[in-house]
Parts: C-alpha cells; structure tokens; sequence
DNA sequence: TATTGACTTGGACTTAGTCCATCGTAGGAT
DNA sequence: ATCCTACGATGGACTAAGTCCAAGTCAATA
C-alpha cells in the first residue's frame, strides 16, 4: 500500500461516488501533486479486479468508478445533464431470463441502466 | 437519399447485426470505396436519430449499431469473446423500479444487459 | 552495502470519435 | 444549355480516453 493508491482509494470514498478516471485523477493530484496518470489507471484497474469497485459504462464516454461495490445496485442516469443515482429495484433481473433465452451462456450478471430526466432537465 | 447513405443502410441490413462504427465503414468501403470516415458517422447519427437504429454501448470500447431497433429486446454479452445476441427476457423491466427509487425523475427507459460466457469460452 | 523486485513516472502511442474548410453534384432557375 | 445554390461528402486535423513501455525510485532483504 503506497501512498498513491491510498490516495486513489481516498478518492472513492463516499456512498454515491461516480467519478471518471480523470476526475479521479483531478482530486488525486489535490492530494498528491506527483501523482501520474498511469498510477491512477493502474490502481483503479487493481481495485476493480480486486471487487472493490465497480466500472460503470453509462454513457459510451469516459468510464466511471463505483465505490459502491458490496451492495447490488443499479444505476438511474439523467439523459439531460448525466447525473447518477443509485437505486434498488425490486426483483431480480437475471430471473427475467428465461433458459430458453440464454443460448446455453452461463450468465452471471445483469447490468441495467434505466434513463430518463431528473427533475431539473423535466422543468427546461 | 445518397449512394453513400444507401451502403451504410444496406451494410446495416438483417437480424442480428451489431457492428462498430468501424466495421461499418470497412464493410461499406468493400462497395464504394470513396466513402468517408465522416460520412459513416453522420449517416449512423441520421439514423440513430430516426429511431431506425439503436446505439448500444456493451463494453466501454466503441459503440456498436443494431438496426433491430423496432423489436424491444435486450443484450447478452459473452465477457470473454464480446460475441453479442439478442435476448426477449420477460416482464417489462421499467415496472421493477418503484416510484420511491425514481428520485423526480421521468424515467423513460430500461436497458439490460446480461453477462455471462458463451459456450465456447465457458470450456476453455 | 549491494541486490532485488515492486511500484511509479512521463511520454509516446492507440483507438474512437468529432470538427471543419473545401469540394462536388443534383436540381432548380434563367 | 448554362448557371446557381445548397446539401452532402471528403479528408485531414484535432480531441478524449485509455494503454504501453522504458527508465527511475524506493524499501526490504541478503
């Protein structure tokens, strides 16, 4: 544990984080002017691979970093301005998958993404 | 309607076609070699935009085209080969996200995507 | 002290996509 | 038939996001 990787998991810290590698990267050289960008991915990559976060792909942009990766969530997204919630639906939604629709895949994951406009971008 | 905007349609023609921005133009190039770089993402914006083609975003790399975009379905993606198909779960996942975890917003859409390995990457 | 090995650095490189000035062409006006 | 105009196409420059790599640093061990 060196300090630029505590200062990439400091970084992450909080319930509803979703930064980008460079915003990472941004608060990151805050703390810790030297640190490099490459460090920045590598530690990330490392924490991803290790569970401790989660990467979000919501928008075919920059990825984003989910410290939330203990509790099973999905992500509501703002079609307007980008923002992120996370929320809880009920239900699971790998048993919507019926065998007859899975091809003979051994699926372990379902990634849903709901859209629509936060209550700001509903008014404009 | 152009003879470059007919061989991106055309390359984009049949069931269960998922191709990148790239590959578009590779596959329209091998009928109208003249055809620009540009051009193939304007025309795909075009259609996106009429509603004719969906842009789905399965792996944080380049977006990928599915014309199938009058029929709702769902995607599977194998996470080792990146092979995708097509999938019609069940019940409608938009009703599995109560009001209580809406947060004001007007939620429009629900996308899903199911991860697992194909059969060919599950045996090795 | 010297060696080892893991981690970091900065910069070059790659991929995906956008932007823009210019060019060509089809269709309408004269 | 010729000229105009406007839209679409072109290619090249540019940007954003991310990866790769050779070299440097540093701490622990022999």
């Amino acid at each position: 544990m060196t300090a630029q990787r505590r200062v990439v998991a400091e970084v992450l810290d909080g319930e509803h984080v979703h930064l980008t590698a460079d915003e990472v990267l941004a608060r990151a050289t805050d703390r810790l002017p030297e640190i490099s960008r490459a460090t920045v991915y590598n530690t990330l990559g490392e924490l991803v691979t290790l569970g401790e976060v989660i990467e979000v792909a919501t928008d075919g942009r920059a990825k984003r970093y989910d410290p939330n990766a203990h509790q099973p969530h999905q992500h509501l997204v703002c079609s307007g301005c980008g923002a992120i919630r996370d929320v809880h639906p009920g239900g699971d939604p790998l048993s919507d998958l019926p065998a007859s629709e899975r091809f003979g895949f051994t699926v372990s994951e379902a990634e849903v993404t709901y859209r629509g406009l936060c209550p700001e971008c509903a008014k404009a």
